[in-house]
DNA sequence: CGGGATCCGTCTTGATACTG
DNA sequence: CAGTATCAAGACGGATCCCG
């Protein structure tokens, strides 16, 4: 819920993804090949069950995020990226580099 | 407040710059070259004084931003980007342009 | 007067328990 | 398994106060 508008399109930009997890989320479905509820709350920030809900519920209305049931039989949900999603690929690149220059302890997690 | 970590470069840079407000402050000082207290109150978006004292200081903190005085006798301060500050330029350009490319309302504000 | 610090009411966040 | 309900803790916004 943005407070206030302005047209600079990073104050806009970060009323949309401007918090602590929206972009691990999308990082989970573009890096790490995550799609379900489980195994977002599997990764190493411990991300609790409602922020979780609530946040892939703003990813979909945000159109960044589609939620597709995972086979007609099963009521496993599956969140992929829209193509506007994906078009954050830049910009989280862009961070990754960013914290592995400046930030000690970082580094690119390994394929588990 | 990090509440917890990960070696991940996107989630430990977020650990520090993910809110609505840091990332508006270097971009006061790096495109609109604000550098007093006063001045960052007079952005649109409208920070409130306490969330700015907090910020600024946070900032300093990260070696982000450097507070001096504005002249010898003068009890006024100038807050101005490290090096370090500086390397979120190409961050700050892609938010940029993500932004602009994918929300209607935003564009580059003019100069005042 | 500029640069904050403090206090307080409100809104948001988050951990946990619980449900279909 | 994929969420929702609950409720405490923290962040925020605004006003006011303070200090040089």
């Amino acid at each position: 819920m943005p407070p206030k508008r302005s047209t600079c399109p990073i104050a806009s930009t970060l009323d949309l993804i401007g918090d602590r997890w929206t972009l691990l989320i999308v990082r989970d479905i573009m890096f790490f090949d995550k799609h379900r509820f489980e195994e977002f709350l599997d990764s190493p920030e411990g991300i609790s069950t409602n922020i979780l809900a609530n946040r892939l519920k703003l990813l979909e209305e945000l159109g960044l995020v589609t939620k597709q049931p995972y086979s007609n039989h099963s009521r496993r949900m599956s969140y992929h990226l829209t193509e506007k999603g994906e078009s954050l690929r830049t910009l989280l690149k862009a961070i990754t580099r960013w914290g592995l220059k400046h930030l000690p302890d970082t580094e690119i997690p390994r394929e588990e």
